[in-house]
RNA sequence: GCUGGAGUGGCGGAACAGGCAGACGCAACGGACUUAAAAUCCGUCGGGACUAAAAUCUCGUACCGGUUCGAUUCCGGUCUUCAGCACCA
C-alpha cells in the first residue's frame, strides 16, 4: 500500500469532518491525555517529539474508542533562551523565528496524523496566553508567596551579561571564553519552601513511576533537626542548622559560607585580604564542585570567634566553599570528630578534633565516627545517652535560654523566577520612588513585551533600554516610576498551560473554574524523565497554591504519569549534530509513511527506556503492515463456500480474546510494543486459520475486523483504509474497542513443568482445577522413574505453575 | 561528587507479588516459488559436550557473594552506562 498518499486522504477527510472535535457537552466519561508540549527550538521535530507524541496519540485513539470523551490538545512553550541565542546570532527577531518554527511544528503534527484537536492550542509567547501568566504571578505575590532577594548569577565580566548555567563550559564565558563570576542582583523569588511538606505528602496519592516520586523525595530533602545559635565575641550572632545536635560539646570551629552575610563585618582587618580572595576564589566554582566529597577542602579564617553555647569555648570562624549560603542558614557547627567534610577540613588545617561519641562498646575508635548508633561520651551531663536521646537533650536544655530549636530543614530552595533576558513574559511589576514595589493593577494586563527592543548584551536586562517600555506612572501615586526589567523564568509558563487548554480562548479570566475542574486533573500526563525535579514539582506547586486561593477544587495536576524513553541514534549513542547520528523523521515518513514510522516507534522500544534506532526495524514494519493488508484482501474477497470446523475456530476465537485482552492491558500501561507483539501473534494464527482455503469466512471477517480495531490506534491512517475497504462505516475510530470474551479463553487443561532439583524434566498436562494432591499423585504415578528408589526430601507442588521436587 | 535509573542471544526486546529464560520481530542459514532477482511462503536459530540424527547432560540474564526447594526477579558489594543537580526546556 503506499501509504504515504492514503495519508494525506485520511488527513484531509479527518479534518474536514471534524472527527477529532472535542465535545464540551458530553456526558461520556472524560479523560485528559496531555504530553509535555514542546519548545519550538529548531525549524522540525525531531524524532523525541514523534516518541512522544505519535504514542500518546495512539493512547488517546485507544481511550476514544473505549467509550471516553478524549481531551487532548496540543501547544507550544515558547518563551526561551534559544530562540534569544539565536537572534543575537542572526538578527533575526526572536517572535519572527519563533512564530515561524511553530508554524513548521503545527504541519508536521498534522502529518503524523496525531487526533489533537487544534482549536484548543495555545502559545505561551502570545499576549492571550502570557497576560494569565502575569496574572499568576499577581495573584501568587497577593497571597504572599512572592518576595524579593539579593542572589547571584553567572555574570560574564567582558560580555557584560547574565550566563545561563548553558552557556558556562568549564567555569568560562561560551562566548568568549572569560573566566565567569558570580555576582548579586536582586531577583523574585516564590515561596515554594512553604509547600514543601505538601509536595511530599501529595506523591503518596499520586500514580507516577516510584523512581520519579523518590527523587521529588530527595530533591525537596526535608530533614530534622535543630537551629543552634552562637554568638561572636565582641558582639553580634549567627544561627546554624544541624542535624547533630548531640555533638555540640564537640565543636572545634564553625564555618560560614563564603557568601554569608556577616563575613565583611566580622572579618578582622588582619584577615581581610585572605577572605577577599577566597570569595573571588570561590565565586568561581561552580555548586556542583563545591559539593563534590572528593574536592580539596579549602577556606581561609576570618580572625572572629564564635562561643559555643553549651559550654561557652571560643572557637574560630573559618570560611569555606564546602558550605552553601543557600542550605539552612549559610553557616555550620564543625565537628570534625563525627563528619567526613568536617574531619578533613580539620586535618589540612591543623584544627582540633575532639570525640564526643564513641562506639557502643568503645571499640571502634576510628575517627571520623559518623554512626548513629553510638552513645555520647566527653559531654559531662549527656555521658552515656545515645545519639538520637542527646539530639533531644541538647536541644531542649538551649532551648530554656533561647539559644537552640528544633527545626525542619529542606534542601529545596525557593524558585528564583526573575530573568535578565528579553525573550519572556515581562514581570508585572512597577518600582515606585515613592510607593516602593507596586503590581500591576489587573485590569491592565498584559504588560506587553515590545517587539522593538535592543538584545544584544551589555550588561543589562535588555527591556531595561526601552524607554517606552520601561516609563510608567505609579498606579498607586500617579508619579514618574519604572517597570521591572525582568522577564520570568520560562518554568512559569509551563507551571499552568494545563489549566489553560480547555478554557483557551478565555478572555475574562484564567481559566474558568467550571470548565477546568470539570476536565481536570490531567488524566495521563506523558513527557521526560528529565523534568522530574523541576517542570514536574513547580507545576504541582503551582496547582496546590491556586488550590488554596480557591480558584480549584484538586491540589495535583497529573494524575498519572509516564516518561518516554531517549530514542538514541544507530550507534546507540545520543543523537548529536556533531556525531552525525541524527536520524531525521522526514525522510522515513517520505518512504514508508507515517503510519509505519509510528508502528515502529511503538514496536521496536520498550516505551520508557527507549533505545537505539534501527532502519532494519522500521523496514520490517512495513513489511508487517503489507502482510496485514494482503490478509485482509484475501479473506474479504474470498466468497467460496466453507468449512466450519469447530475446533479450529475456537483456537481462532481463543486467539482473537487473548490478543483483545493483552492489547487493551498493555496500551493502558504504555507497553505497545508488547501490545504490537499481540496483534503481530493474532496476525499469524489469522493466516494458519485461512491458509488452507478450508475455513468459516464469517469468523474470519469478524477476527479482521477486531485486527483493525486493534490495529488502529497505532496505524490511524492504515487501518481506516481497510476499514472502508472491507465496507465498513466511516470512522474507525467511532468503533467501539473490541471487549474480551472471557469464556472463550478458559482452558480445560493447563500445562505445568515438572523439576527434580529445580531442573526441568517434564512438561505435562493436567485439569485446570486439578488440587495438590491430583498433581502430586499424577506426578508419582507417571514420573516414577525419575523418582524410585531415591529419597525424597521435598515435594512442592504450586497448582497450575510448577511441580518440584527435592531428592537428596 | 550527590540523587535516581538501566545492564538478558549476533541485534531490538519479552518474562519478574520468586516458578518452563529468550514471547514478538530483525539479521543469519536452509528450503519452496521464479529463466533470474525482488517480493512472498515454509523451516532452523543462546553457548558447549555427546550423537549419524535425536534423546540427554551442562553452562548461561554485567561481575562477586548471600537468602531460597527454586533467583533475570529479593538482599549485600563491585563495575559499566544513562538522566538530573536549581538560568536549556
Amino acid at each position: 500500500m503506499n501509504l504515504p498518499e492514503i495519508e494525506k486522504k485520511w488527513q484531509k477527510k479527518w479534518a474536514d469532518t471534524e472527527l477529532y472535535k472535542f465535545d464540551k457537552n458530553s456526558d461520556k466519561p472524560k479523560h485528559y491525555v496531555l504530553e509535555m508540549f514542546s519548545y519550538p527550538s529548531g525549524a522540525k521535530l525531531h524524532i523525541g517529539h514523534w516518541y512522544n507524541y505519535s504514542l500518546s496519540d495512539s493512547y488517546a485513539r485507544f481511550r476514544r474508542m473505549q467509550g471516553y470523551n478524549v481531551f487532548h490538545p496540543m501547544g507550544f512553550d515558547a518563551f526561551g533562551l534559544p530562540a534569544e541565542n539565536y537572534a543575537i546570532k542572526t538578527g533575526i527577531h526572536p517572535q519572527d523565528s519563533t512564530l515561524s518554527n511553530i508554524e513548521t511544528m503545527e504541519r508536521q503534527l498534522k502529518e503524523m496524523g496525531a487526533s489533537f484537536d487544534w482549536d484548543y492550542e495555545i502559545k505561551t509567547c502570545m499576549p492571550d496566553y502570557y497576560k494569565w501568566t502575569q496574572w499568576c504571578f499577581l495573584q501568587l505575590y497577593k497571597k504572599g508567596l512572592a518576595y524579593r532577594q539579593n542572589a547571584p548569577v553567572n555574570w560574564c565580566p567582558n560580555c557584560q551579561t547574565v550566563l545561563a548555567n548553558e552557556q558556562v563550559v568549564d567555569g568560562r564565558c561560551e562566548r568568549c571564553g572569560t573566566e565567569v563570576v558570580r555576582k548579586n542582583l536582586t531577583q523574585w523569588f516564590f515561596k515554594i519552601t512553604d509547600y514543601a511538606d505538601r509536595l511530599l505528602e501529595g506523591l503518596d496519592r499520586i500514580d507516577w513511576p516510584e523512581k520519579t516520586k523518590t527523587m521529588q523525595k530527595n530533591w525537596i530533602g526535608r530533614s530534622t533537626g535543630s537551629e543552634i545559635k552562637f554568638k561572636i565575641k565582641g558582639g553580634g550572632e549567627f544561627s546554624v542548622f544541624t542535624t547533630r545536635a548531640d555533638t555540640l560539646n564537640g565543636v572545634s570551629y564553625v564555618v560560614f559560607a563564603p557568601e554569608h552575610p556577616l563575613v565583611d563585618e566580622i572579618t578582622t582587618d588582619e584577615y581581610r585580604q585572605a577572605v577577599e580572595d577566597y570569595k573571588l576564589f570561590a565565586s568561581k566554582a561552580s555548586e556542583i564542585d563545591r559539593l563534590s566529597v572528593t574536592r580539596e577542602k579549602t577556606g581561609t579564617f576570618t580572625g572572629a570567634y564564635a562561643i559555643n553555647p553549651l559550654n561557652g569555648e571560643e572557637v574560630p570562624i573559618w570560611i569555606s566553599d564546602y558550605v552553601l549560603a543557600s542550605y539552612g542558614t549559610g553557616a555550620v557547627m564543625a565537628v570534625p570528630a563525627h563528619d567526613e567534610r568536617d574531619f578533613e577540613h580539620a586535618k589540612k588545617y591543623g584544627l582540633p578534633i575532639k570525640r564526643v561519641v564513641k562506639g557502643k562498646d568503645g571499640i571502634d575508635d576510628t575517627l571520623p565516627f559518623c554512626d548513629y548508633s553510638g552513645v555520647i561520651c566527653n559531654s559531662g551531663e549527656f555521658d552515656g545517652l545515645t545519639v538520637e536521646e542527646a539530639k533531644k537533650a541538647v536541644t531542649e536544655k538551649l532551648a530554656k535560654t533561647g539559644d537552640a530549636s528544633f527545626k525542619v530543614n529542606y534542601r529545596l530552595r525557593d524558585w528564583l523566577i526573575s530573568r535578565q533576558r528579553y525573550w519572556g513574559a515581562p514581570i508585572p511589576m512597577i518600582h515606585c520612588p515613592h510607593c516602593g514595589v507596586v503590581p500591576v493593577p489587573e485590569d491592565q494586563l498584559p504588560v506587553l513585551l515590545p517587539y522593538d527592543v535592543d538584545f544584544t548584551p551589555d550588561g543589562t536586562s535588555p527591556l531595561a533600554k526601552h524607554e517606552g517600555f520601561m516609563n510608567v506612572k505609579c498606579p498607586v501615586c500617579g508619579h514618574d516610576a519604572k517597570r521591572d526589567p525582568d522577564t520570568m523564568d520560562t518554568f512559569m509558563c509551563s507551571s499552568w498551560y494545563f489549566l489553560r487548554y480547555p478554557d483557551n480562548k478565555d478572555d475574562k479570566m484564567a481559566w474558568d473554574p467550571k470548565i477546568i475542574n470539570k476536565l481536570l486533573p490531567v488524566d495521563k500526563y506523558i513527557g521526560g524523565a528529565e523534568h522530574a525535579c523541576m517542570h514536574l514539582l513547580y507545576a504541582r506547586f503551582f496547582t496546590k497554591a491556586f488550590y488554596d486561593m480557591g480558584y480549584l477544587d484538586f491540589d495535583e495536576p497529573f494524575t498519572s504519569l509516564v516518561h518516554q524513553g531517549t530514542i538514541l541514534g544507530p550507534d546507540g549513542e545520543k543523537m548529536s549534530k556533531s556525531r552525525g547520528n541524527v536520524v531525521s523523521p522526514d525522510t522515513y515518513i517520505s518512504e514508508y509513511g507515517s503510519d509505519a514510522f509510528r508502528l515502529y516507534l511503538a514496536f521496536g522500544f520498550s516505551y520508557v527506556e527507549g533505545g537505539p534506532w534501527s532502519d532494519g526495524g522500521i523496514k520490517s514494519v512495513a513489511k508487517y503492515i503489507d502482510r496485514v493488508e494482503r490478509l485482509v484482501d484475501r479473506i474479504y474477497k474470498d466468497h467460496k463456500e466453507h468449512f466450519h470446523d469447530k475446533n479450529d475456530i475456537a483456537k481462532l476465537d481463543y486467539s482473537v480474546n487473548y490478543a483483545v485482552k493483552n492489547v487493551t492491558k498493555d496500551i493502558a500501561v504504555f507497553q505497545f510494543n508488547t501490545a504490537v507483539a499481540r496483534i503481530m501473534e493474532l496476525t499469524n494464527n489469522l493466516y494458519k486459520y485461512t491458509e488452507s482455503g478450508k475455513y468459516d469466512r464469517d469468523e474470519a471477517m469478524s477476527a479482521v475486523k477486531t485486527l483493525l480495531l486493534l490495529l488502529s490506534p497505532f496505524t490511524p491512517h492504515f487501518a481506516e483504509e481497510l476499514w472502508e475497504r472491507i465496507g465498513e462505516d466511516y470512522s474507525i475510530f467511532n468503533q467501539k474497542w473490541p471487549e474480551v470474551d472471557e469464556s472463550k479463553l478458559v482452558l480445560d487443561e493447563v500445562e505445568i513443568p515438572f523439576q527434580i532439583n529445580g531442573r526441568l524434566k517434564e512438561r505435562f498436562k493436567v485439569s485446570k482445577d486439578a488440587t495438590k494432591e491430583d498433581i502430586e499423585e499424577y506426578v508419582r504415578t507417571n514420573f516414577s522413574e525419575y523418582l524410585d528408589g531415591k529419597t525424597i526430601i521435598k515435594f512442592i507442588v504450586v497448582p497450575s505453575r510448577i511441580v518440584n521436587v527435592v531428592l537428596k
